[in-house]
DNA sequence: GTAGGGTTAG
């Protein structure tokens, strides 16, 4: 709708005949862009006679914002006229030094998996400010280690450094995800005592699930309800994954409700709520469940798991055969599970959701983490360690049975699920089962 | 006229 205006404007600026300027050119890129009216922007750039730094910068910020990624990235490199651009390259040219690329490449090793080469970027930059420092305690965040996101916060504050929203959101995460409650709520008090920041949503939500995750539901229940703003989505969130962590239908469904009503078109909350009562064995709720996703036309994102290998892209799906390998990717499957039998392993076939007794079990092994772990030990060399990416939350089985693979494999695990990241290496995981 | 870091949930 906004666009509307913008139109009338491009159309004035026709007008006038300032449609040929590049500061008015790339402010009309700018915008049709920002009205997520990227062909516009496209066609808009396309008629531009002589385009800049800034023109072009504008139609990738533009891909960004509209999040298509790849094109920014194809866009990017017929900038430069030649291919795809390492971070190699990026330390030659000196862009290295820049802060906003510094802490881009920090973000981004960590997202690959890669939380030492985040680091070695950190320690590389020059003048770190909030945001270098913020992203070095996400990163050790997203990899689950709360110690040094302790360390880092107070290294960046006897640095002078001030730390801003952001920075206590990553903070008090890293508490809520290694059970550290008191720790959790003096920082989250620290905001207004010390820092002069006024905790807004994304903080509440942390807490909560501070609470909630270490099993203190009735109190984070009561946090939610006392908080000073209206809760939003993310805080009822926060409950409902606490409910279900911890078996509490009675509130889980109370909080369901209110979620449906706020975001009416989120899978993950009906996903939640229909596994809680499966998993009670109160199957005609979850029918009534899976009814109501349909009515409101909401679809569940099916899960997907990914890996890496030679610079190529494997995608598995649950059951997964459509893959060139599948034979032996099924074979090493039930090797994985011979093995992992012989340990104390037993199937936690409560995560297997749909399928009837009988057969739950032999479901769970087609998970697509599983399926990329029997690609991944085929064909990852031996001593490189194995990535995988998953779009959604493991399932406890999963967990257990990648702890148990890296043992008998002795090899180092990476999975990354959403968006945080375990390490599993000699049969323990960095989450130490917390999570 | 453009540009870096973030939470919960399947």
């Amino acid at each position: 709708m906004i666009v509307l205006h913008g139109e009338q404007v491009h159309c004035l600026i026709c007008k006038h005949g300032f449609e040929f300027d590049i500061f008015v050119g790339s402010a009309l890129v700018d915008m049709y862009a920002k009205c997520f009216e990227m062909r516009a922007a496209g066609r808009m750039f396309d008629e531009m006679p002589e385009r800049n730094l800034v023109s072009w910068n504008s139609m990738i910020v533009g891909f960004l914002l509209n999040k298509l990624y790849d094109q920014a990235v194809r866009f990017f490199t017929e900038v430069l006229g030649e291919t795809l651009i390492t971070p190699d390259q990026i330390i030659k040219t000196g862009f290295g030094m820049n802060t906003c690329v510094s802490s881009s490449m920090i973000t981004m090793y960590a997202k690959c998996g890669s939380l030492v080469d985040a680091q070695r970027v950190f320690q590389e930059s020059e003048y770190p400010n909030v945001v270098s420092w913020t992203a070095i305690i996400s990163a050790c965040q997203q990899h689950g280690c709360a110690n040094q996101v302790i360390e880092l916060f107070e290294n960046m504050l006897e640095e002078g450094i001030k730390p801003d929203y952001i920075t206590l959101v990553s903070v008090l995460s890293a508490c809520s995800h290694t059970g550290r409650v008191e720790e959790g709520f003096a920082y989250f008090n620290s905001m207004t005592t010390v820092h002069s920041l006024n905790p807004g949503p994304e903080h509440y939500a942390c807490m909560v699930d501070l609470l909630g995750r270490a099993g203190r539901l009735n109190e984070a229940k009561r946090f939610a309800e006392s908080i000073p703003i209206k809760p939003d989505a993310s805080v009822w969130g926060a409950l409902l994954g606490a409910c279900r962590n911890h078996g509490d239908l009675e509130m889980g469904r109370d909080v369901a409700d209110k979620l449906f009503e706020i975001e009416p078109n989120n899978p993950g909350n009906y996903v939640l709520l229909c596994n809680m009562y499966t998993r009670n064995g109160r199957l005609e709720e979850a029918n009534e469940v899976r009814r109501l996703m349909g009515v409101n036309g909401v679809r569940k994102e099916p899960g997907c798991s990914w890996i890496d290998v030679k610079n190529e892209t494997f995608v598995f799906t649950a059951h997964d055969r459509s893959h060139s390998r599948t034979k032996e990717i099924y074979e090493m499957l039930e090797k994985i599970k011979q093995l992992v039998k012989k340990k104390v392993y037993v199937a936690a076939t409560q995560f297997a959701i749909n399928n009837v007794e009988e057969y739950k079990e032999q479901s769970l092994w087609y998970h697509s983490e599983k399926l990329a772990l029997a690609f991944g030990l085929l064909t990852v060399p031996a001593g490189a360690p194995i990535r995988i990416k998953k779009n959604l939350r493991t399932c406890g089985d999963c967990h257990t049975v990648m702890k148990f693979a890296s043992e008998i494999f002795n090899r180092e695990i990476i999975v990354r699920y959403i968006n945080r990241f375990h390490q599993f290496v000699d049969g323990l995981c960095s989450c130490r089962d917390y999570w």
